[in-house]
DNA sequence: GCCGTTTTCGGCCCGACTGTTTTCAGTCG
């Protein structure tokens, strides 16, 4: 279940440069296309198919698009050292509070320049002062409106959390760390990314037979937040993050190692629903002593799993074996970073029996959306990689569902495709009803098969737009429509809860990874969590079916060609 | 800072929206 090696590094790097061009953008006085160039290079690296050390060892850095010599020479330094010293210099000139102004919505790089410069505030807190004095009035820009947006969003400014991908990265990594700490028995992942939560408030880890030495095995990492690195307290190690985010080692001895972790992993409401937990060594045996079968940590919310399991109607959960194919991807036709061939080729490597791609339409044109004519040639690209790989490959579309809810492509072309997605990506500000009416519109459109991550959700900070998911879901039934459980782990939409009704009403799921690069294939894993916090069993989702079974699905609904 | 050439430097994914302007800057996707 470990991912790719590298990835961590890859992901690193990709935060690094993000920063660098966060603080070069504050600071201003630069050119501004600069930063823009650690932009595109954080990203070439995020979406990059093979770890960055390799290509490093080989002398091939220059090889990624929009790594020149400057960066080149800034990855191979934080290879060899750990850091960037040009990263640590801004970082000392601009206060880490000047930084966290960036998550406030409207807050942009310029915006935390203009205020730390103009007004010296340098944190939210400061900022929420300096409006209720009325100094933003001394300079130019910030008029009632803004100031009002300003105060409601640092009202909702949250404590820091982490996505599914960061959380089980830095989980996965301290977890392999701390086995390596002499005396170490056993070691693994719990709280909320065990559970599969979409946002994680804090890391927990539980460890048994080592002890407070973990903390100085780990303090060398270059992960803690100033004053944060690990401390032993109380049979755990804690620490935070430079997310600002907790972390918890719980220290346990070995004889009560399930007990420890069922407490570690939670949540609150399902513990709360066990009776006093007995000391055992492995989780089975804690259920065991409780009368229960072993209860899956992506059902421990208090949903009603301690009843079914008593019950004995715990559902056989989707598994991510249980995956035949992916039906939401991107190339290097839209957004993408790879092929069709390189896709399909990973696909294939991943043992999936059919792959969908489905690049943006052009309404969406920063990912440079297709159009028909773009259509029609991918149409042939994708026929011949199917004829020489055998590859059960579908022509899809995410097609943008646009203003009004028409689509953004005429019949004609959506009946050319295999596999038709209809998904919003713009027009969030509209009202519910409206953006409700809109989605319902594309649903029913007869040449669409599925609805795209249908809240809209962006973690960890944009919400739902306010769309009626009930009557999504009502509609979905109606016309025999799918919707999409989306992996992508900023995304992981429909949540669980959703998704759990969604498949009640009796809706097919397609759990896919959204991927736009080699590396991104692997976010189904997130989706899978997300869809067993939805209760899902193989059966109702749609791409568990066999090539055959889903092919005949897609034909039934509304006479297509469909391909081998 | 990168790239592609026009071999030495100019251009750099596009467009809508918002709030602030009085003609635009910044954010967002």
């Amino acid at each position: 279940m470990s991912l790719p090696s590298g990835w961590q590094t890859n992901r690193a790097l990709y935060l690094l440069f993000n920063r660098f061009a966060d603080l070069i953008e504050i600071e201003g006085g630069e050119d501004s296309k600069k930063s823009s160039s650690y932009r595109r290079a954080a990203i070439a690296l995020r979406n990059l198919d093979q770890p960055v050390d390799t290509m490093a060892a080989e002398g091939r850095l220059r090889e990624i698009p929009g790594i020149g010599p400057v960066l080149a020479a800034k990855i191979q330094e934080y290879l060899q050292t750990g850091a960037i010293a040009a990263l640590q210099r801004l970082e000392d000139e601009v206060p880490p509070g000047v930084v966290d102004l960036l998550d406030l919505p409207g807050v942009g790089a310029r915006t935390a320049g203009t205020l730390w410069h103009a007004l010296h505030v340098a944190s939210p807190a400061e900022l929420e002062t300096a409006i209720r004095a009325g100094r933003l009035q001394d300079i130019g820009g910030f008029g009632p409106k803004k100031e009002q947006a300003l105060l409601a969003a640092l009202a909702g400014l949250s404590s820091p959390r982490l996505i599914l991908s960061e959380a089980w990265g830095i989980a996965e990594a301290l977890r392999d760390r701390v086995a390596a700490v002499p005396g170490t028995s056993r070691v693994e992942v719990a709280g909320e990314a065990r559970r599969g939560c979409p946002l994680s408030a804090a890391v927990t880890l539980v460890a048994a037979g080592a002890g407070p030495a973990i903390a100085a095995a780990l303090s060398g990492l270059a992960i803690w937040a100033r004053d944060g690195a690990p401390k032993p307290v109380a049979s755990a190690v804690t620490a935070t993050l430079e997310a600002g985010v907790p972390l918890r080692i719980v220290l346990s001895p070995p004889l009560a190692f399930g007990t420890a972790m069922c407490l570690a992993t939670g949540s609150p409401a399902h513990l709360a629903a066990l009776a006093d937990l007995p000391a055992a060594a492995d989780e089975e045996a804690v259920y065991g002593a409780l009368g229960l079968p072993w209860i899956a940590p992506e059902l421990r919310e208090g949903t009603g799993e301690v009843g079914a399991a008593r019950a004995g109607t715990l559902p056989r959960l989707l598994r991510e074996g249980d995956i035949k194919g992916d039906l939401h991807t991107h190339t290097r036709w839209s957004d993408g970073s790879a092929s069709v061939a390189e896709m399909a080729a990973a696909a294939a490597a991943r043992g999936d029996r059919y792959l969908a791609i489905t690049d943006h339409s052009r309404a969406l044109v920063i990912a440079h959306g297709l159009g028909p004519e773009e259509i029609r040639r991918q149409r042939r690209e994708i026929d011949d990689v199917r004829a020489s790989t055998g590859m059960t490959l579908l022509q899809g579309c995410e097609v943008e569902v646009l203003a009004d809810g028409r689509l953004d492509l005429d019949d004609e072309s959506l009946h050319s495709l295999d596999f038709v997605i209809a998904s919003l990506h713009s027009r969030f500000g509209q009202d519910g009803p409206t953006i409700t009416e809109r989605a319902l519109r594309a649903v029913r459109h007869p040449l669409v098969d599925m609805v795209g991550h249908p809240s809209g959700r962006r973690l960890p900070e944009r919400p739902e737009y306010p769309i009626d998911l009930e009557r999504l879901i009502d509609a979905a039934a109606e016309c025999g429509k799918a919707l999409e459980v989306n992996g992508s782990p900023e995304r992981c939409d429909l949540d669980g809860a959703w998704a759990r009704r969604a498949a009640a009403r009796g809706v097919a799921i397609s759990v896919d990874s959204d991927a736009h690069g080699l590396g991104g294939l692997a976010f189904r894993r997130f989706g899978v969590m997300t869809a067993r916090r939805g209760w899902l069993q193989p059966e109702q989702a749609l791409n568990t079916r066999e090539p055959s079974d889903l092919l005949a699905w897609l034909r039934s609904r509304r006479g297509r060609l469909g391909h081998k």
